[in-house]
DNA sequence: TTCCGCATGTAATCTGTTACATGATTAC
DNA sequence: GTAATCATGTAACAGATTACATGCGGAA
């Protein structure tokens, strides 16, 4: 999942400057790509040149300081090496899923769903962003490309449809029940009691 | 998405060691939870430790080292805290996606449809990990957990059938068109035959 | 008696971010 | 002229992993 590849794969599209690279990154975030700081960047393009996998390729333009990066032959090796490579399982870190999953009875109900409106909020937009990406006439896009900006789409959706049933289900008290063969649900209730009450006792 | 309010949340389900905390979060992780290595688990322990959020209540069982965990009063007040904080939007790393989003035409399509393969059998292990998950019959899920294992069945259910689109659509060669305002294809591959041909010459 | 699962921990390293420092060019 | 954007870079720090080191207890 290296910076570097990544990095490779942005200049394969066209040569690039550090600073385009991360707006790339930045604007194609819809769940696709993933940002990264200037702080790795920089330094990273300067040990891909010291590898050999990229050569800035000099740009004058009145003297301004600026440094066009292309791939060499060696990148375009290691890049499409790279693609070759099975890739790893995505790596997700949820917090609302992790937060779900640990939510207990004795917690505000109401907070829940606040939470959940506004992951709505935010998955909305970024469906719109990922629908007006393949249609805007300006963006370059493979068609291979076209099948990960599907993918985005579908998730995306799907994410909408099960926060709507997740919130219809907790406002109208319609959660599915879950199990708990040893009757856990007590036994956290009853030491969370405990843990408040030796605590108002002081 | 502190680690620290990971092993907060794990602790208030029943009292843990680090090696159950590690077990939890090794076999949760089906897109819900996140991993996490005794290299950063143990020094957590000691600080949260420290900090008054946990404690140690000592567990003799003929003198075997073991220390179980349990959250002080400071420790549950600061879970639920950080349960009513508004979640962070995910993180997502799919590096297959990268690779489809920078996929060209010069490249094998045979190559990503092993990808795709490969992928649609973890998946599929993934959801019948997940579908048993929640029937075993020996795992505590609460009703409110319960909503986010079917987020996790139904984020799986719908990749499955996004692969086998994807695969379908790279074998009978019925891609949709992306879009190419500037004739960036030709350009890509032109800079790809350039480099290469440089190289050979050599 | 040997291997596996339970159990805890540290040191070196890697990877990345934040905050800062600097300055040119363009649009209003 | 001044604000936003383009543009590059460094130093300090934060966060986490890998590899190593150690050892008990139970099962085969």
């Amino acid at each position: 999942m290296s910076i570097e590849h990544s990095i490779l794969a942005v200049l394969s599209f066209w040569p690039s400057t550090g600073y385009d690279i991360k707006a790339e990154f930045e604007h194609k975030a819809a769940g696709l790509y993933w940002g990264m700081s200037y702080g790795s960047l920089y330094p990273k393009l300067t040990k891909l040149e010291a590898e050999g996998f990229v050569l800035p390729i000099e740009q004058e333009e009145g003297g301004r300081k600026k440094k066009l990066y292309e791939l060499t032959p060696k990148g375009w090796q290691e890049f499409e090496n790279w693609l070759r490579l099975p890739p790893a399982f995505p790596i997700i870190k949820d917090e609302l899923l992790m937060k779900m999953s640990t939510w207990h009875d004795d917690m505000e109900g109401s907070v829940l769903i606040s939470h959940l409106v506004k992951r709505k909020k935010t998955t909305e937009e970024m469906l719109v962003f990922v629908n007006d990406w393949s249609k805007n006439g300006v963006s370059y896009i493979s068609d291979v490309g076209m099948l990960s900006i599907r993918y985005a789409e579908l998730r995306l959706e799907t994410e909408l449809k099960w926060i709507e049933e997740s919130i219809h289900a907790l406002e109208n008290n319609q959660l599915s029940k879950g199990q708990d063969p040893n009757g856990n649900t007590e036994k956290l209730l009853a030491r969370r009691r405990e843990a408040f009450r030796g605590e108002k006792e002081k």
